[in-house]
RNA sequence: GGCGCUGUAGCCAAGCGGUAAGGCAGAGGACUGCAAAUCCUUUAUGCUCCGGUUCAAAUCCGGACAGCGCCUCCA
């Protein structure tokens, strides 16, 4: 089966076909580097992460290119606020978006470009748009002439009439359209500026997507996401440059995330009402951070308040603890001789349900509410067939339990949340625990229970959970 | 004004024409010294409302109501 897609180009799914057979190309549009990344900011790092993993999953070579924006009035206004050189401020927040990104468990694209290491590239296509006959100088700035561009508001299904009745743009009276829009601006004193054809300047903000997009994966590659506020004007303005320089089809599949909502209402810097990624991060594990962002299909909106990141993480300890549960039968059994029953069949005929469900979830536009979905009914089936009483088996069980845990590592590779992270303590402090279980267990034994509840209940304290399973007790560090 | 999205149980959330997945919370039961974890059973004759198409609609069409987004920097 293939992979379906939401273009947004279309405003339906359609089967994925690449522009090079077992191959994707991806860009995705990064942050502007002027402040910590916000959970807004957060949705499409992760969602457009297991989208190159589920990619990468199913056999195809993946190219993911994810560029930072570290030219820009923003950056500069900031940087002159605190006194700062632009590009420092820069650079500091792209080491801290990566420090974010890790949290989350999101990996690195192949390419992480940068606009200030790409101006000979940018220039090169601005002045192939002048060329073509679709840009225009005046007095060092360089426009795009829209009208000029046959297909403008193709992607977000505007027309260029409807837009001026309606819009709430200052007319600027040097353009020739107020719809026009810059792809090099002059410099002003002070900021940062780069050498060109049209005198010192820099980038307009839209053009060096199109620049480095085409440079890393060609003048027609297969995929490009953002966000949905970035449909209008960034990425029709791409389409525009790309395709106005190129003359070919620049994208094939537009993907676009919906938002995170707070009380309903777009989180976003303009309006104040947004929460610092690393802020969230504090109060809980990047995981469970990453969980909640899978929970609901990437289209739609998603509203934030900690009651669902609770609610998340207690969901996450489900597919955690069937895990852990697996381990230690297995950990138990390879102790022991025993002899198989019918577990080996019936946890392989689950693994390869699972492995369908999960495929066809993610094959329909990436849902990975209904592939989540498959997870906890796997997680289900094997708790009801580990934990019953008495089990126990021999090599065919013991290599059966070794696939669950190998295809719980499998779904991790597209998930990143499926297996839990080690979270044991250093040597010292397992072995201390381990003597302390001991005693437990010895009190238990004497029907001490006013020390034995004493032990659990202290512990519990300082973040360790004691659970005296069928097998006997055991410990785990709380989330 | 133009374009577009959303409305499913107490909460979150799948579903895209064939008779309501999954998670959290709740109830009952098994297991347990008590808990925890786990398992079993249970929780929407109904999917904002009103019409229509169809043998069949949460799903398609029309309308109403409510909420939201883009059109301006924004993921």
């Amino acid at each position: 089966m293939t992979v379906r897609i939401y273009n947004t180009l279309h405003n339906r799914k359609e089967d994925f076909i690449p522009t090079e057979d077992g191959k994707v190309k991806m860009y995705v549009c990064g942050p502007t580097t002027y402040n910590y990344i916000h959970l807004g900011n957060a949705r499409p790092i992760v969602a457009f992460d297991v989208i190159r993993r589920y990619f990468a999953y199913i056999g195809y070579d993946v190219t993911y290119v994810q560029n930072f924006t570290d030219v820009d009035d923003k950056i500069i206004n900031r940087a002159n606020e605190e006194g700062i050189d632009p590009k420092d401020l820069a650079e500091k927040y792209i080491a801290a978006y990566f420090e974010d990104a890790d949290r989350l468990g999101v990996k690195r694209a192949d390419v992480h470009p940068r606009v200030t290491e790409h101006m000979d590239d940018i220039i090169k296509m601005v002045q192939g748009i002048i060329d073509n006959g679709l840009g225009y100088e005046i007095d060092g700035d360089v426009y795009f002439e829209v009208r000029k561009f046959k297909g403008y508001g193709k992607l977000s299904g505007r027309s260029l009439d409807e837009m001026q009745s309606g819009a709430r743009i200052a007319v600027d009276e040097q353009k020739r359209d107020p719809m026009d829009f810059a792809l090099w601006k002059a410099a002003k004193p002070g900021e940062p500026a780069w050498e060109s054809p049209w005198g010192m300047g820099r980038p307009g903000w839209h053009i060096e997507c199109s620049a480095m997009s085409s440079k890393y994966l060609g003048k027609t590659f297969d995929i490009h996401g953002g966000g949905a506020d970035l449909i209008f004007p960034h990425h029709e303005n791409e389409i525009a440059q790309s395709e106005g320089c190129n003359c070919c089809k620049s994208v094939n599949y537009w993907i676009h995330n919906g938002f995170i909502t707070i009380n309903s209402e777009k989180m976003s810097k303009s309006l104040g009402n947004f929460f610092l990624l690393r802020d969230i991060l504090d109060k809980f594990p990047g995981p469970v951070v990453r969980f909640y962002l899978m929970s609901t299909h990437y289209r739609s909106p998603l509203d934030f308040d900690d009651k669902k990141l609770e609610a998340s993480a207690k969901s996450l300890e489900r597919i955690w603890n069937a895990y852990r549960l697996t381990e230690e039968k297995l950990a138990l059994l390879e102790k022991q001789e025993g002899a198989d029953s019918d577990a080996p069949e019936k946890l392989s005929a689950i693994t390869t349900e699972t492995r369908k469900k999960f495929k066809d979830a993610m094959n329909d536009d990436f849902n990975t509410s209904l592939a989540l979905a498959s997870v906890f009914d796997l997680c289900r089936d094997v708790n009801s067939i580990v934990n019953v009483q008495g089990f126990s088996g021999g090599a065919d069980t013991i290599a059966a339990l070794k696939g669950v845990l190998a295809f719980f590592g499998e779904l991790n590779e597209v998930m990143n949340v499926i297996v839990p992270q080690e979270e044991k303590g250093d040597d010292l402090s397992n072995e201390l625990l381990n003597i302390i279980m001991a005693m437990r267990t010895k009190a238990r034994a004497a029907k001490d229970w006013g020390t034995a509840d004493y032990i659990r209940d202290e512990l519990k304290a300082i973040g360790i959970v004691i659970e005296d399973a069928p097998d006997g007790p055991r410990w785990k560090k709380e989330k």
